[in-house]
Formats: C-alpha cells, structure tokens, sequence
DNA sequence: GTTCCTGCAAAAGATTTGCAGTGAC
DNA sequence: GTCACTGCAAATCTTTTGCAGGAAC
C-alpha cells in the first residue's frame, strides 16, 4: 500500500513529528495516520471512520476529528474544501509534488492534478499581493469522463 | 453603491433571470439581490442577515438561504469556500474581470484577486485534465498585512 | 503516578425542511 | 383562485466538547 522510501516515509515523519510534539502513541492514532498514508488523495472524517470500520480498528469519529486537526497542526496532513458537505483531509509529502483536486458536481468524485505552470503563476503573483501567502489552494469544478458521457 | 452601466447590471439581469425562470417578485428576495450588488466580495448568510437586519427589510435566515440557493442553481451567484466555518456567496458578473480571493487565517479577512497569468495557466490546463471544467476556485491563504505586521 | 488518549454522549453551529399564512399575478 | 414566497420552528448534518475510564511512559 505504501510506495515511498523506507527512510522518509510519511507515517515515519508523522510518528516523529507526534513524538517531538510530546505525544504518546495512540492506537487510534496510529491507525488513522496508517490509513491515511495509503489514500492517493484526500478523505472525509467519515470516509476515514467507515474505511476503518471493516478493515482495521474500529476509531470513533470524535477522535478522528480531534487526530485531523492536531495532524493539521503540525502541518502533517491539510484541509481540502472541495465545496461539498465535509472538509477532506489528505498527507502532505514534503518531498512530493504539490497538487490541486479536481471535482466532479454530479457524482461527487475528487481526484489530483498538478501542474508546473500553474504552481509558477502561483508563485509569481503570490509576491503582488498584499497578503504574506503560506498555502493555497486550487479546485476545478465540472464533470467527470463518466458523469460527461 | 451600485458601480454598473444601466443597460446591464447585475440587479436588472437578475431579476431578469429569475422571472424567466418563473418566479415572482418576492421583498425578500428583492433584498437580498440588491444587497449583494451592492457588495464587492462574498458574504455569509450571517452576514447578510445582519447586514439587512438594521438597514433594510429584515429577512429570516432560512430565506437567504432559499434565496442564496436558487440563485446559485441560475449561476447568479458563486459560493466562495475560504475554509472558514461558512459558506461564502458573491455575485457574477458576466462582463466582469474573475476574480478570487485571499483569506488571512488570523483575522478571517477575505479580500478579491485576479491575474490574468493565473487565468491562462488555468485555461491551458482545463485542456489536459479528465474532467470537463466548468469553474474553477483558487483561494490564497496567509496574513494580512495588519497581521503580519 | 502523571499525563495523554479514547469513546460515548451531549452540545454547538451551519444549513435544510415542514408547515401555515401572505402576497404576486 | 392558484402558485410562489416567507417566517417560524423543528430537523438534519457536520464538527466540537465534557467527562470518565484506560493506556503510555
């Protein structure tokens, strides 16, 4: 499930970062940020909640929550507003290429892109701007090959 | 308030809309379109409740959003998500400049952008991508300068 | 033993819906 | 008169919080 190097996986980073920020290791923990590892994008607190449910350890949704947002300050994992209901969730890779979500408004499906020129603009324009930008944050809206057809 | 040519503001467009699509005039409704033309960048529907409440016509917050939906479904207005706790609404304009926006996740103030070399990256981009795009959102977070300093 | 971690149940906050009365055409 | 519009109150849904027992160190 997990591609990357031994040496700079993202649940070592996760699990190091944790430590170093004076936690213990918690089972529900550990299985989220597992779970969360082996996703290719992001996830809802209850995508995350019923993915757990069958497979692994059972994690309540209250401690789900409370592990997304102390992973998102630690800025191991980050928000994805896809305008639909939930909030998703997903790793974040530093040595990874950055993308944005493409989703689709009928059926509901989030999937990544990135692109180098658009990452350019980004950067270009983020130095005009009268905001010290730290993050931002792409969603292209429309429909999908499947809901299309 | 109101900045536009006569022969084609938003207001006279929206009204327009909405009665081809068959619906009459309401007083609220009337309210809510003409206070959102009269805003530069997008609001909550809190926002617009309080804003109306001293002002104009008070209306209940379930009608701004019956409101805010149906002018959503005639593409009169965009949502505009900053990842803070509410939903965002501002208008469309069909001869006007895209824009979008920068949120400062300090004090929550969000202000409009727009960059043409954003714009053509993202257009190029619609091109290569498995998905028929028909909008896209892309919102900068950071400090404002007030913040920031 | 102290401090963190978890689950459960309750709370909070945003948005939606049911219903009954009012208004537009 | 009919069908849309609106407000109120209740419901729904996501996310947060309080609390008590359990686990890590």
């Amino acid at each position: 499930m997990n591609s990357h190097a031994a040496t700079d996986s993202w649940v070592e980073r996760a699990e190091a970062t944790l430590a170093a920020a004076g936690h213990k290791r918690g089972g529900a923990r550990r299985t989220v940020v597992e779970l969360l590892d082996s996703q290719q994008c992001a996830l809802t607190a209850v995508e995350i909640e019923d993915a757990l449910r069958g497979e692994r350890r059972r994690v309540s949704r209250a401690s789900i929550y409370r592990i997304l947002d102390e992973l998102e300050r630690l800025r191991l994992v980050q928000r994805v507003e896809t305008g639909q209901a939930m909030v998703r969730y997903e790793r974040v890779c530093e040595h990874e290429e950055h993308h944005h979500h493409l989703v689709c408004d009928e059926c509901g499906v989030v999937m990544p892109f990135s692109d180098k020129a658009l990452e350019s603009a980004i950067e270009t324009l983020s130095e005009r701007v009268p905001l010290k930008v730290s993050e931002h944050e792409i969603v292209l809206h429309g429909s999908c090959q499947d809901c299309a057809a």
